[in-house]
DNA sequence: TTAATAATAAGAATGATTATTATTATTAAA
DNA sequence: TTTAATAATAATAATCATTCTTATTATTAA
């Protein structure tokens, strides 16, 4: 999963972790993984699931998200997209980004800075929540 | 400064707090307008910083910017505007969006959801770092 | 001017995350 | 394969921004 000139050996923990955020919509924490993870890996850590999303984050293959509450959620998709949060449930869904926008045409004075990337999010009330 | 229905009092700390904000683009965090309070407010507590910033944030006097850090950054802008964070020294500088800027309009699939407020950051290397 | 109550300072508590350390697993060379 | 080198792990301590608690002080309104 990670290239040969990685400076990280592969771990059956690391790849579980990555199976898990690409299986699932959800953006789960750190700990909802380290639940998921408990019954197959008995005596896994949460300081492990921490460091070894650290690892995937770092190598491109996972996205943190911070939703300015106290907790980080993860990201198995590394598409550009956008998320919606309900600030009712706490639940964060995708949101698909036409495929031609480009957020820069509508930003004015960004002269001079070198846009590596961006993040675009929603805020408001789910379906079930309304 | 806070409305008469309000349920807070005035208080020359809160005032303080929201009269730096509006002065400065930087987008301190609590613990720089402590520091900055401090000649002036002498037994002033980073505890009521905080409290006070949450009673700003809550009465929409003031915004709350948490771009994935351990800490926050306070704005006193209120306007719908986007910032820019540098990379490599962290700064924060302000971005100008065009008026006419829906983000829906770029979104496939937000049907059924309320969408109260969105959120465009921009990550990159500031005019000062390159 | 006094009673009611909000704001405060000080510092303890919280909680997500990171660091440390001793142990275990994996790799690669002999 | 053995064995030496080193990375990954589990356990747990440490960190650090933020929030909470409590006793005290300031402000308000009757």
């Amino acid at each position: 999963m990670l290239t040969d000139t990685s400076k990280y050996r592969k771990s059956r923990q690391r790849e579980r972790i990555l199976e898990i955020l690409r299986g699932t919509k959800s953006h789960p924490t750190a700990d909802t993984i380290y639940l998921e993870m408990k019954d197959e890996f008995p005596d896994l850590s949460l300081g492990n699931v921490y460091r070894n999303l650290n690892i995937l984050v770092e190598t491109n293959m996972v996205k943190r998200l911070d939703f300015g509450s106290t907790f980080n959620r993860y990201d198995g998709n590394c598409e550009t997209h956008s998320h919606f949060i309900c600030e009712k449930c706490g639940s964060v869904s995708d949101l698909e980004i036409n495929e031609n926008f480009n957020p820069e045409d509508f930003i004015k004075n960004s002269k001079g800075k070198s846009v590596k990337s961006f993040t675009l999010e929603f805020f408001g009330i789910c379906e079930n929540c309304r």
